[in-house]
RNA sequence: GCGGGAGUGGCGGAAUUGGUAGACGCGCACGUUUGAGGGGCGUGUGGAUACAUCCAUACGGGUUCGAUUCCCGUCUCCCGCACCA
């Protein structure tokens, strides 16, 4: 009989058994609910599994395996992200095909994963890189394409001067590369993109009515970044027109200059015209921003003065009051937003206060109620206009509807919705990606590869590295040349391939139907199994794949495909685990932990018991190497109790209600995600059963039963060793009976003038009258209650008693 | 700067329609078992103390019979975004 842990020679056991009587397959179209789980698939890296991953691993398996008890037709499947550059870069170093290391990478993680007893149905494996599922993701491109949703433009991108690779805004994290840290500039290329703007307000809209936690709705809301305003038109004496888009249209008789971005097309044209005197001056501040990178151009830095050229020779006119104003060219205005041009109001907004300061631009007050000589005003609630003509003596909300409609009225303006959200730049110049399945024909321009063709296969290389020039290796070989499917003639592929966030853009549909051959999963069994139930993953990737994943969603969606507007109904994340000292873990700080280390010294049990009592699941945690050694020995003293098991039935009233209290609480605690406090409540009953030194059979076995999300292997062992025949795993998960669970005696707090002044333990059911007696006849209390007048008494059922005297 | 979150013992952390602050674990101390160590089992463990009490949940106020919880103000830390007009 097993009275301690023994890992080394139950986990494997288990975890074949469960293998061998498929466990956990997921049943398409079985009459029970369905429940669909899903983890965060992994990049399957050459260094292994990180002590992060079983945690969220973990969390999801137990809800899992708690639903599947309840009765739930679960789906809780696993894949590989598999394509990516560090893949890719290892290759290049070690002269291996990225087929080969990824196939390499993938065995060895999932020998990690399978010792952790995860209850993933491996039968609906995917991987990404794999032509039979990467066939799909060319197919949803072209369907994006046939939809105009994917073009090619030429357009200053991102530029990973290390990856020699573009990246997308979302992969460009503090100004540089998210991926290896290297230097990110501007550069003008040729790019797919894809137009998630399109899907901008439904992206934001369509939030309202999901189970995502609130800090990912922030995130993805603040990320998307709605304004709203004008966009008015202002014209030069050139004759042109330069539209401008403002938040801030009540403030239009304070704008005194305006900013155009050095991009804005205008410039080129002013200067052909050969209006601008100083073009010389201008072409020079041109070159400049060009040549700074993005970063360097965002940059705030307190000592940052802004910088701009006045275009000498052409004047502005502004349409509110018909006033003469300057152009300037700043790098603080963005080509890439709004209209790439700025009217300047410096009172009311302090880039334009700080410019107007430098360059001795006048500055005036149409909102009343700051000081303009200290700094803008830009408080939109309290302020009245001034010097606005028609606009003075309204309120600032009043203002902005009653501007507009004036600008809507002489057709200079209309109302206007911008997003800070850009369009997904979808083009790599790299090997291990998806080959984008394009050709271009002379004659025809870009021509989709027919459906019929699909997979376009990664050709086998010799050389994996990108060339100098910034082309995808793909551009060297003959795999180029290839007929136009239009006209037949001499055409070329495209030869960039997708960002890695392709794959992961639909995974959790293929997990549906992980072998059909015909779509990318069959819609009835699509229909049946989503939306996905519960996904969590981490916060790095709510503005990446969680918003590109809701894009692609929608647009299947659109397209007939799906029958959910949302692919995920609830969104939860994990904190993140750190080394011992509170550090973030890293190879150069010392401080990583392995779980293959944990795993072998103590058991897959304890590493997974552990990792969900580390602390608050949402929230980052240090790892403890002491703390681990107390999950183990609460497993050593589970085991234990089954040399103290005597009857059947209960064994006491106490121990009988404090196991419904826990059935409660851990139910409760797994679905609300606080599996820490789920395990300090089994190990608080643990302490009440080893101090009474006895328990039945039905008692330890509902413990065991509670136990088994998370700690499997073990709890499957004890329930063999009890004379059980089933699978513990799949066996019905206890209910909580209320009246089992009631407390034979209450223990009432007592305060007099709200300071606790004893405690009275009372029959359950006693009344409020008799507790009240009970609490005043108390020696303690009695002492604080003689010679007052009682005033008040307050008593809360079951809970505390308080009295007011004077 | 904007947005979000958090400040509780030596440490990780519990406790919310306001109701016994510190559950559970680690660490530490003592006892016990053992040839010793380790391990097990048990007891104790916020601070001060005149041992009746008092103080204590970042800091300062407020509401209340009663505040970690609600309100006002201040400070600190973490995360995200960042010249988005």
């Amino acid at each position: 009989m097993t009275t301690k842990y023994e890992f080394s020679q139950i986990d494997k056991k288990w975890q074949d058994i469960w293998d061998e009587k498929e466990a956990f397959k997921a049943v398409d179209f079985s009459p029970k609910p369905k429940y669909y789980t899903l983890v965060e698939f992994p990049y399957p890296s050459g260094e292994g599994l990180h002590i992060g991953h079983p945690r969220p691993y973990t969390a999801m398996d137990i809800v899992s395996r708690k639903k599947r008890m309840q009765g739930y037709n679960v789906l809780f499947p696993m894949g590989w992200d598999a394509f990516g550059l560090p893949t890719e870069n290892y290759a290049i170093k070690t002269h291996t095909a990225p087929q080969i290391v990824t196939e390499r990478n993938i065995a060895h993680f999932k020998k990690q994963i399978k010792s952790l007893g995860l209850s993933f149905d491996w039968s609906r494996e995917v991987n990404t890189t794999d032509p039979d599922y990467y066939r799909w993701t060319q197919w949803i491109f072209l369907q994006l394409y046939k939809r105009g949703l994917a073009y090619k433009t030429t357009m200053p991108v991102n530029w990973c001067t290390s990856c020699k690779c573009v990246l997308a805004n979302e992969e460009v994290v503090a100004g540089v590369c998210e991926r290896c840290g290297g230097e990110v500039v501007r550069k003008v290329k040729s790019q797919w993109m894809l137009m998630i703007t399109a899907y901008a307000q439904r992206l934001i809209d369509d939030l309202a009515d999901l189970d995502f936690i609130p800090r990912v709705k922030i995130q993805e809301i603040n990320w998307i970044g709605r304004s709203e305003g004008a966009e008015i038109d202002f014209s030069a004496d050139t004759g042109d027109k330069i539209t401008v888009y403002t938040t801030r249209p009540d403030t239009i008789f304070g704008a005194t200059y305006m900013v155009m971005s050095p991009e804005h097309e205008l410039i080129e044209k002013w200067k052909n015209e050969g209006l601008l005197k100083n073009a010389d001056e201008i072409s020079e501040y041109q070159a400049q921003a060009a040549r700074k990178s993005d970063f360097e151009r965002t940059e705030l830095d307190a000592d940052k003065e802004k910088t701009g050229v006045r275009l000498d020779g052409v004047t502005g006119i502004n349409p509110g009051n018909g006033a003469d104003i300057p152009i300037f060219i700043s790098d603080y205005v963005l080509s890439t937003y709004g209209t790439g041009a700025i009217m300047a109001v410096p009172a009311h907004d302090d880039r334009d206060w700080a410019f107007a300061k430098k360059f001795g631009l006048p500055i005036v007050e149409v909102v009343a109620g700051g000081n303009i000589e200290e700094a803008a005003y830009t408080d939109v609630e309290d302020g009245l206009m001034v010097n606005s003509g028609f606009l003075t003596g309204k309120n600032v909300a009043d203002a902005k509807l009653a501007i507009t409609e004036f600008l809507e009225e002489h057709g200079v303006g209309r109302a206007k919705v911008n997003y800070k959200l850009r369009d997904w730049v979808f083009s790599r110049q790299r090997y291990w990606g998806e080959p984008i399945p394009m050709i271009y024909c002379e004659k025809c321009g870009w021509v989709s590869v027919p459906e019929s063709e699909l997979p376009v296969k990664l050709p086998e290389l010799e050389h994996y590295a990108p060339t100098e020039d910034g082309e995808s290796p793909l551009s060297q070989l003959d795999w180029v040349n290839t007929t136009c499917p239009q006209c037949g003639g001499k055409a070329k592929r495209e030869t960039d391939t997708m960002p890695n966030w392709a794959g992961s853009s639909w995974y959790f549909l293929r997990y549906c139907d992980p072998k059909n051959s015909d779509a990318l999963a069959d819609k009835e069994k699509l229909d049946y199994w989503m939306p996905v139930d519960w996904y969590n993953g981490g916060m790095e990737h709510v503005t990446l794949h969680l918003l590109y994943s809701r894009f692609w969603a929608k647009f299947l969606y659109d397209e007939g495909i799906l029958s959910c507007i949302e692919p995920y109904l609830k969104r939860t994340a994990h904190g993140m685990i750190l080394g011992a000292n509170g550090e973030k873990m890293s190879k150069s700080r010392g401080n990583v932990i392995n779980p293959d280390d944990i795993v072998g010294q103590y058991g897959a049990d304890t590493l997974r018991l552990y990792e969900m009592f580390i602390g608050d699941f949402e929230k980052s945690a240090p790892w403890n190497p002491d703390g681990v050694k107390g999950c183990k020995r609460f497993l050593d003293r589970t085991a234990g109790m089954s040399a103290m098991i005597k009857g059947r039935g209960a064994s006491s009233r106490k121990i009988e209600s404090g196991l419904h209290k826990v059935i409660k609480k851990v139910t409760e605690d797994i679905d609300q995600m606080k599996f820490n406090t789920a395990v300090a409540a089994m190990m608080s009953l643990q302490n009440d059963i080893y101090e009474q030194g006895h328990l039945t059979k039905d008692e330890f076995e509902t413990f065991i039963t509670i136990l088994n999300p998370f700690a499997p292997h073990l709890t499957e062992q004890l329930w063999e060793e009890c004379g059980n025949q089933s699978i513990l795993s799949i066996s019905p998960w206890p209910e909580y009976d209320e009246e089992k669970a009631a407390d034979e005696s209450v223990t009432y707090a007592v305060q007099v003038n709200g300071k606790l002044r004893g405690t009275i333990s009372v029959p359950a059911e006693t009344s409020k009258e008799d507790a009240l007696a009970a609490a005043k006849a108390d020696e303690k209390v009695a002492g604080y209650l003689e010679g007052k007048t009682l005033v008040k008494e307050i008593f809360v059922p079951g809970r505390m008693i308080s009295f007011v005297v004077k």
